[in-house]
RNA sequence: GGUUCCUUGGUCAAGCGGUUAAGACGUCGCCCUCUCACGGCGAAAACAGCGGUUCGAUUCCGCUAGGAACUGCCA
């Protein structure tokens, strides 16, 4: 058995669509798994669709999650370059796309876009073409005067009309095509530059890959490429065709969903380790029933075979959850540090943000959730005074604004505003007048916060707010009680 | 339209001929509790339909329906 080879291929243009993360993920796993390599390969033979700065994404994703590759651009390790468009270059593919032409494999085409037109048709609303191979006989004598004509070509392959075609996926098993449904699909564009469909197959023979890990989507052209393959006699390599993730309505991710991209969930305050974790599971399951997964996990279980057939949706919901359980999990320190930024923006004014964020680490799921949690600190918000009536506590405006009267002295008195000393001081009042707890402290917390749900009780709050903001909030709040 | 693939609760999914059809998210209820959250306990919720094969089908086969992908000088 040679070494695993894995590659993850991706064209530079844009963000890093959490397909393509899924797909890179499982390329990953597939070789580490088996302790083989991965290898990253920029495929950016579409020169018009190029989008400066995609290359720096792909790399900062992919240092970010942790897909390590082991060779790439940046590390060549013998079978480089590894950028499609420098081994367009070279002249690699139409090197051996003349082979092709040499077997009878493929052949030129000279065909203008007018040409092209009289082969398409419209069937419902969509237009299709088939090439007829018009330019499949032209004799040498032709192809050579038209190319020293240097009249503009592009090279088909060239596929049998009968018969079938078979190849087989890891997942799939079997897959069989009559090989009337392979058009003769173009190798080498007229601008020199193969197409994705050419420059994969030799790529990926010429770098030595073994698994052919990838999106759904190619599982129909699959029979071409292995065509390729047997044309140049080159051993296959295992197909692994990763099913689609869809959005709600079960369709393809774009970009009108808002998080159709690692970048994208990042901004919106998701951990990076939430993502990876959330998207290996979208579409593979381990054998026992843990969700939790750290990379190193991933690599000891991650089994191929378990990989699904079918397509699955990109439940934002749980991957809230499963980022509240990282969040709920990380270290405090690293917390805090994350959290900072967030809380300087909703909070100006003196208090200890280190006790906030303890406070909001097991409440939150995202950072941004952040915001509505602490945003009373500054200044209490306005609020409804029927929120003082709690049926449960037993409260409502007149008991509430009583207890607040009674307890204002108590608590100007108080110097230790300490949570537990004014918890001790608090459930003292209460039990010396025989209310429940929650009797005074729902009238308490409401009136130094203002809010239905705070990030802790009220004895947390004053203790972060401090002694004169406290009663100055239970000054205001009989105030409000009283009109 | 053609080709290929897919089909277990709202969602992710286990299952690979015999099960009370796991587990998770979400939802709802209860407990804990100075509110909320966390945590604990519990509930509702599924094999697309129809035919075969079989002593026995969620599991195998076929058909139907639904969905998706492909059908580019994009990947």
């Amino acid at each position: 058995m040679s070494k695993v080879r894995t590659r993850f291929a991706p064209s530079p243009t844009g963000r890093m669509h959490v397909g393509n993360l899924r797909t890179a993920l499982y390329a990953y796993l597939v070789a580490k798994h088996e302790g083989g390599d991965f290898i990253l390969r920029i495929e950016d033979t579409d020169q018009e669709r190029l989008v400066e700065g995609a290359v720096d994404i792909i790399y900062r994703t992919l240092a970010a999650t942790g897909l390590i590759h082991d060779e790439g651009p940046d590390k060549d390790k013998g079978v480089g370059p590894y950028v499609q468009s420098e081994r367009q270059a070279q002249g690699i593919y139409l090197e051996y796309a003349k082979q092709l032409v040499e077997k009878g494999e493929a052949y030129y085409c000279f065909c203008d876009e007018e040409r092209l037109a009289e082969c398409k048709q419209v069937i419902g609303d969509k237009e299709i073409s088939i090439y007829d191979k018009h330019c499949l006989s032209l004799s040498k004598e032709e192809v050579e005067a038209n190319l020293a004509a240097g009249k503009p070509y592009v090279i088909r392959q060239n596929n049998p009309r009968t018969g079938t075609t078979t190849f087989v996926d890891e997942l799939y098993g079997d897959i069989t095509v009559d090989n009337a449904e392979l058009d003769d699909m173009i190798l080498i564009k007229s601008d020199g530059y193969p197409t994705y469909n050419f420059a994969n197959v030799v790529d990926d023979h010429l770098m030595g890959i073994t698994h052919v890990v990838r999106g759904n989507e190619y599982i129909s052209s699959s029979p071409k490429y292995n065509r390729l393959y047997e044309a140049f006699g080159w051993e296959v390599p295992k197909y692994i065709h990763c099913p689609l993730i869809t959005n709600e309505e079960h369709q393809k991710l774009s970009k009108r969903s808002g998080h159709s991209s690692y970048e994208d969930l990042i901004d919106q305050g998701f951990l990076t380790e939430a993502v990876v974790n959330f998207v290996a599971l979208l579409g593979w399951s381990p054998e026992n029933d843990n969700e939790i997964f750290s990379l190193e996990e991933l690599v000891k279980e991650f089994d191929y075979h378990r990989i699904s057939k079918s397509p699955a949706v990109f439940d934002i919901t749980k991957l809230k959850w499963m980022n509240g359980e990282y969040m709920k999990a990380m270290d405090f320190d690293k917390f805090y540090e994350m959290a900072l930024p967030y809380l300087k923006e909703y909070i100006k004014s003196d208090v200890d943000l280190k006790k906030i964020a303890k406070m909001v680490q097991t409440r939150i799921e995202i950072f941004p959730d952040i915001k509505d949690h602490v945003d009373f600190f500054d200044a209490v918000p306005e609020y409804d005074s029927a929120m003082y009536t709690h049926k449960k506590m037993k409260t409502n405006e007149e008991s509430s604004l009583a207890v607040l009267k009674e307890l204002l002295p108590v608590l100007e008195a108080q110097d230790d505003y300490s949570n537990d000393a004014l918890y001790a001081l608090l459930s003292g009042f209460a039990a010396e007048h025989e209310y429940k707890n929650g009797y005074v402290l729902w009238p308490v917390r409401t009136a130094v916060s203002g809010k239905q749900m705070t990030p802790g009780g009220a004895t947390e709050l004053m203790e972060i707010l401090g002694k004169e903001e406290s009663i100055k909030r239970i000054k205001a709040a009989i105030e409000k009680l009283s009109n």
